[in-house]
DNA sequence: TGGCACCATCTGTGATCACGAATCCGCAGC
DNA sequence: GCTGCGGATTCGTGATCACAGATGGTGCCA
């Protein structure tokens, strides 16, 4: 919840786990409801159990995996009521970073922006779903940064977190021919300094998928 | 994060010692730049280092408690610009989860409230500020868990987890004589079934004390 | 043919240990 | 008296191991 906002020099090894482990859940190439195992991971990853387990029980804490009651590890399947309440979480986050954002945001920014969307044009004709969603990512995130508000970005990041196998899911099913138009909203408004048509335009381009799935 | 909302019947090591130090930092028993080490936890707990530094990680990833880049943990000393920040998030997420639980709050809701008000007269008269911090959180979540709203009361809980260190320092330096005030705006407006009202309650009365502190 | 019990295997848990690094305390030198 | 330095101590990290419980597949019985 920390780590992706303050990058961290520090590269021990249920740090690598828990940064692959979750970048890989947060792109969506875990399905929902895929199982791990400790000792898979620390094969996979070149550690022993105990790191492993560390990273683990990291995401678990952070919702991004699920544990049973005898302690397996998957990744959850979150029920149409969880996706709803993610996706509320989702634009009462991200709009009020946004909005932190708006004063602060330069052309060079706005640029920026426009240079990700062009990227996701071309992972979408390549149909490319975990392309696609970090490219997504990559563009909010883009902004949100520029609100100086680490916390409130780290908890929108563990939000992403918990939807990613749903929004992987969530990709196969829409049929997608273009990059999201809400993005093209949210950098007219960023260009006209037009607040309350920012806010709009984050709310919608965040509930908008996800609503479609979990309704 | 997760832990806080559904109970579970797990009773393992490292959940004893999770549970143990989280509620004694979200109560602000511990002051903001203590360290902590594994083994003294490990003894203090009757377990081995390696439960407890899984609680520690757990904890750490939640914000909690910070990590040196050597590895020692202590409490965070937040700066005021943090401070405030998660005193915004709190109002953010507070004033949500209030206004979802409004509709669903009956008769039985508001005498709760006003008991437990009732409680945070007699700790603040006694100036027991862990008491106090513990009492004045139980009026808050039971509030909020009429929203239906586990995520986000899980957001908000990560949030007062944060600032349990800084809550009891603040006590200190508040010269608190008498139950707050807006509680009993609060309770006024979930009578009334007065929404605006009540969200503008809920975010003075979080963010009154803290925006002192900060300021 | 369908269901059930049993056993081999796999899984997470937690204790212990070796290792390297950081910290702390006291002592000597200025 | 104060600062800088060196060694003993303490610290976190990660590997390994024993253990208990769950899982899954196979063969037997109805």
């Amino acid at each position: 919840m920390q780590a992706a906002v303050k990058p961290e020099i520090a590269v021990s090894a249920h740090d690598r786990v828990y940064r692959g482990l979750r970048t890989r859940i947060m792109h969506g190439q875990i399905g929902p409801g895929e199982a791990l195992t400790l000792r898979g991971l620390g094969r996979e990853f070149g550690v022993s159990m105990t790191p492993a387990r560390e990273a683990v029980n990291r995401l678990v804490a952070e919702g991004a995996l699920q544990m049973s009651s005898s302690g397996r590890v998957s990744t959850p399947e979150p029920s149409n009521e969880r996706i709803e309440e993610l996706a509320e979480l989702r634009a009462l986050l991200e709009v009020e970073l946004a909005s932190r954002a708006l004063p602060r945001a330069h052309i060079a920014l706005i640029d920026r922006l426009q240079t990700i969307n062009g990227a996701i044009a071309d992972v979408v004709s390549n149909r490319d779903a975990v392309g696609y969603i970090r490219t997504n990512l990559e563009f909010h995130r883009t902004l949100y940064l520029r609100a100086q508000a680490p916390a409130m970005l780290a908890m929108a990041e563990t939000v992403w977190l918990q939807l990613g196998p749903t929004m992987r899911a969530l990709y196969g099913r829409l049929r997608r021919t273009e990059a999201p138009q809400y993005h093209r909203l949210i950098i007219a408004a960023l260009k006209a300094g037009d607040e309350p048509g920012l806010r709009l335009a984050v709310r919608t381009d965040v509930t908008q998928g996800l609503r479609m799935l979990a309704g």
